[in-house]
DNA sequence: CGGTATCCACGACGATACTG
DNA sequence: CAGTATCGTCGTGGATACCG
């Protein structure tokens, strides 16, 4: 459990991961997606997942730069994982 | 998301739901299930479960002290996110 | 028995400025 | 475009000691 709460870990990271789920996405689109998180936490947490494993970077150096994200096999395990989350944030919602 | 989030974060958080997921316990009995817990930890994780109203503390009072802690049925609601998030952590972790 | 009171360490998050 | 650098704030967690 303490595994899979690392990987979902952070008020940003099901955010993020979520887009990620819809498909492949630019560090740009990833932004404009979540406009009030600053650069520093946004790359802060493309690293932290990267290096999980959860997600891959593919660069295209040139310029401008480009940047590609895409959740890796593993990352599709967490899947499950967000639907439960929003599920049972819906029933916590209810019961109040 | 984040309500459910909110509702399992912390180190410890989703082990004492665990436990409690069993039954209604005593603060002695879930500092004995958690060894490596510090009462002031203990004492903030479970004061921060019942201000959620997903744990219910009946007090009580003589000598020695007795609390018992038990899940409400918000509580309950949490179920199958700690069955999600364990076969997530068995998934991440075969993946590797 | 069931907690509080202190004090401290660390990482997440945030704002702003800057760069290859 | 896609980041890095820097600095500051806050909450979680840990250690130890004490209390009704």
């Amino acid at each position: 459990m303490e595994v899979a709460l690392a990987a979902v870990a952070g008020r940003w990271t099901t955010l993020l991961l979520r887009d990620l789920m819809h498909g492949p996405r630019s560090y740009h689109q990833l932004r404009d997606g979540l406009p009030s998180l600053s650069d520093k936490v946004l790359a802060d947490r493309l690293r932290q997942l990267v290096a999980q494993g959860l997600v891959d970077r593919q660069q295209q150096r040139g310029f401008p730069n480009r940047s590609l994200y895409s959740l890796t096999a593993a990352g599709e395990h967490i899947r499950p994982l967000l639907i439960e989350l929003y599920r049972t944030g819906q029933r916590l919602q209810q019961s109040q």
